[in-house]
RNA sequence: GGAAGAGUGGCAGAGCUGGUUUAAUGCACCGGUCUUGAAAACCGGCGUACGUUAACGCGUACCGGGGGUUCGAAUCCCUCCUCUUCCGCCA
């Protein structure tokens, strides 16, 4: 979330910023909002401090008279004290619910977007930050979509999916599951050999670090839950990984961070539907590789480009046609300043299919998550966060298939062969 | 899941028969004196957040989290979490 001293001194520059994200002008009440409920607080905090204070000097004062044997002033000060208490029972609660709505308020505001984002109001309006410059692959009249070359060669069989857990939840055997494997394993050498730390982190986490993201309590009903043990199944590794910075205090030094995780990822997409949701295109469960680094506020944009760099050097390895996206204000995630979608064409449904997004969350994230670095002066600042992911796997996997099908079967990526063992699916 | 014990500032570690402890002391760290330089010694500093102030400061909260008792709680009570040990179950 936004500061409210960012909010405060910058308030032009973030209504700018909603503006972009097609708020009205009368939705952008809520900053002025934000500042007057502030202004409340630090009153309050100053009046209940005082009060405190107060409470503080006179019961140092019974304790002196008690030991004196002045017992009648003491009694007199007790009740003094015991009325100071009510106020301040009252200011605290007052305080309590201050900063509640304050909070509240500044959950419903995005990010501010980053110049550089396109102005819209959809993703038809993204902008094609860098186009498939070759021609597109055409495929014969008999070109399968994936789920039927999935049926074919016996890679996944979504009706034992559904039978053991239902819709959206894929059963990958045989070629289909070594070949899943294989993905897996390539994403996380590349990730490793571009200096990512590799981590396994819990694949459920607690309420602390769902709202530290942001997950909650925007984004509550794309997760599943074990309510049982108040545990969340995470829908990205970027929970877990970016929460390993919660409330911690780095040294400039210690920049960048950069992680990588694999980890199942489970989203419970409730409203999608048709085509859409046909096959691999969404799923509940889905594999993916995500990448995390956090960095210094000066180097955060310099970061993102290299992220890039990194998505599209495997989307060339694994020679799948590929376009960047720079998203408009419109389609912009809540938390991001700038995003980038990579989409990779998938040629039997000749469909652009979204398999990363690489986003600087600047500080939005690391102001919840309280994730500060120590200066050369030793002032403390935000950090700035990043994520992508390279790669989602369930869709990679449908414009493999799809992409390099043949009368012969279909052709292994050369770089997969040597994970997976073989050249050919058929 | 059951039983017992423990959770204190970067670390170690007092305090825990409630009130000059708003947390001793040591180590680490930073600055200074001394020294050709360093070490040692000595002197000083050394947490986070919020409020207030032009500033120096001052105030408030924080001793695992939350709640309670009390004029006053690190210290007593309740509850939750985590760790250790033992038992049970188990890949």
């Amino acid at each position: 979330m936004l500061r409210t001293e960012f909010i405060r001194n910058h308030t032009e520059l973030v209504k700018k910023g909603l503006i972009k994200r097609n708020w009205t002008e009368e939705r952008c009440g809520i900053l002025q909002e934000v500042i007057a409920l502030d202004d409340q607080r630090k009153k309050i905090q100053t009046s209940s401090d005082s009060v405190l204070h107060e409470m503080n000097v006179l019961s140092g004062k019974i304790g002196e008279m008690y030991k004196s044997g002045n017992r009648e002033e003491a009694e007199t000060l007790k009740t003094k004290v015991g009325q100071l208490k009510e106020t301040s029972k009252d200011l605290e609660s007052q305080l309590k619910e201050a900063k509640e709505k304050i909070e509240q308020k500044l959950f419903a505001i995005p990010n501010v977007p980053n110049s550089l984002v396109p102005a819209g109001k959809s993703e038809e309006d993204n902008e094609v930050y860098k186009d498939w410059e070759s021609p597109l692959p055409k495929l014969g009249d008999g070109a399968m979509a994936h789920w039927e070359l999935a049926e074919k060669y016996n890679l996944i069989d979504f009706k034992l999916g559904v039978k053991i857990a239902g819709s959206g939840f894929p059963l990958f055997r045989n070629k289909g599951s070594k070949l899943q494997r294989a993905l897996i394993n390539f994403f996380l050498d590349e990730a490793s050999a571009a200096g990512y730390e590799e981590v396994v982190p819990p694949h459920l986490v607690n309420t602390a670090s769902a709202t530290a993201t942001g997950n909650l309590p925007d984004k509550e009903g794309q997760m599943y839950v074990a309510e049982r043990d108040e545990l969340y199944l995470i829908p990205t590794a970027e929970v877990p990984v970016t929460n390993i910075f919660r409330d911690v205090i780095l040294n400039e030094s210690d920049f960048p961070q950069k992680l990588t995780a694999y980890t199942p990822c489970f989203r419970r997409e409730a409203g999608s539907y048709g085509s859409d949701v046909k096959g691999l295109n969404r799923v509940h469960q889905f594999d993916k590789i995500e990448i995390v680094q956090i960095s210094h506020p000066d180097e955060s944009y310099k970061i993102q480009q290299e992220m890039l760099d990194h998505v599209e050097g495997l989307l060339q390895k694994l020679e799948l046609p590929y376009r960047i996206l720079r998203l408009c204000g419109g389609d912009l995630t809540f938390t991001s300043a700038l995003t980038y979608d990579f989409e990779v064409y998938s040629a039997a449904q000749k469909k652009w299919l979204e398999v990363s997004s690489v986003s600087n969350f600047e500080t939005y994230q690391s102001n919840r998550l309280k994730l500060r670095y120590k200066d050369s002066e030793g002032k403390k600042h935000l950090a700035h966060t990043l994520n992508g992911s390279a790669l989602a796997l369930a869709r990679i996997i449908a414009a493999i298939l799809e992409n390099n099908q043949t009368e012969q079967g279909i052709k292994v990526p050369a770089v997969l062969v040597p994970y997976i063992g073989f050249d050919w699916i058929n």
